[in-house]
DNA sequence: GTCTATAAGATGATAGAC
DNA sequence: GTCTATCATCTTATAGAC
């Protein structure tokens, strides 16, 4: 398990509750959550064009038309689906990388750095229950995405991504701006294809390892990534 | 730009060539071709749910039907234009690191193997014309996709991988297979945002960094990659 | 808020003429 | 090999009853 100054995920309003298999009478709100936890469950495995709203509204046990009623047109589902746990992961990073710069002072590290950052998406899927791990997938795939994925990714974790950089110059002072832009982007693309968890890793190796243990993907990142950092932003690491 | 012992793509037949815009009433095999860079474009867009049989048919100039007649089922015409490059890839980069281990004998670098590991992909998307651009996008999305993308992956590009864990393993000697298995891991996630080009990076780095800058991509990755490498699978790296 | 009913069009796939 | 015509089904979305 990677080890920041980060608090391990707490009980804490809609997003972070589990889903109830169906539809329930309870509280206000239910229903809209209902749509899309099995929105974020479908569009994670299949693609925004691969669900349709029959099969979103039959998994939440709801009728077709309260899609409709509550999100108007499919992309606004996807866009809200997207949106919910967006919030969470990035209020958790910053706040953890933020702790950790305060805490550490001059003895920060780069494997501290990352651990704090890297803490709370693959807490979440290790512990936040199904719709997280979900969720993960659909980030990964989004990232990916050739059309409207590099846009939505911008939008909603990019400023997350400048708070990082900025405290890895603290650590790497001599580093240059693109360096350090470049590092982040190998660094996502290993994030995001591990929160994927396809299973091919699982194939690869034979069974050795497990696309699912996140505790040993979260601990080889972190060594990887600083690793992989120092050795692109080091001085003289690149002829201009 | 990478520089391996691995010659610049070269002319070849079928899969090498660029596509006319319409179909053409040349040689035969032109329409089973114009057929595969349309659903290659397509696909690599926007994914295979969300491109239809005529869009294909359209964007190659040919009628709905021919489709059928040349592949049947919508996904065995995805197969196809997954299998049509992927020979070309895996064969360029076996032998890429095949003769680069060879020719390097005991000053063999893990610099050196993934560059000549990384070269052939990187030389294609940047030389190959836009069906290799739309190729390198489509691998991207499938290597994400947790479907069939873990199994695809599997099939068509796990021996390519396995080869180049075997040399690596001769570089680092001391390794855990694990290890090993990991970081190809963490190195495929980053070599396949970046074929993706989704620009993300663009907008992260204020215009700094260009997605579509692969001599950039391609020297920051080996570098990126094979100190990543070292860290995790240097002796005690990691406690059992 | 929830349902029924339905509009208005797109989809994968095929049969059969040429 | 290529085209026309078409089937049976599914699609998003809305209007309106309750």
């Amino acid at each position: 398990m990677i080890k920041p100054d980060a608090p391990a995920p707490a009980a804490a309003p809609s997003a972070r509750r589990g889903r109830p298999s169906k539809k329930q009478a309870g509280a206000p709100g239910d229903t809209r959550e209902s749509i899309l936890d099995a929105a974020e469950d479908l569009f994670s495995k299949h693609g925004f064009y691969g669900v349709t709203i029959r099969e979103v509204a039959r998994e939440a046990g709801v009728d077709t038309a309260l899609v409709h009623y509550y999100f108007g047109a499919k992309r606004a589902l996807f866009d809200a689906v997207f949106l919910r746990r967006a919030e969470v992961w990035n209020s958790d990073r910053v706040n953890a990388i933020n702790r950790y710069a305060e805490s550490a002072g001059a003895d920060m590290t780069l494997e501290g750095l990352l651990a704090a950052f890297l803490h709370s998406p693959f807490e979440w899927a290790l512990k936040g229950g199904p719709g997280w791990k979900h969720y993960a997938a659909l980030v990964a795939q989004t990232n990916a995405n050739p059309m409207f994925g590099g846009e939505i990714m911008t939008r909603y974790f990019d400023p997350t991504a400048r708070r990082l950089i900025e405290l890895i110059k603290r650590v790497l002072p001599e580093a240059r701006e693109q360096d350090l832009y470049w590092g982040y982007h190998n660094l996502s693309g290993a994030l995001t294809l591990t929160l994927g968890e396809t299973g091919r890793l699982d194939r690869l190796s034979g069974g050795l390892c497990r696309s699912g243990d996140l505790d040993a993907a979260g601990e080889y990142m972190v060594r990887f990534a600083a690793a992989g950092f120092r050795a692109v932003c080091g001085p003289g690491s690149r002829p201009d």
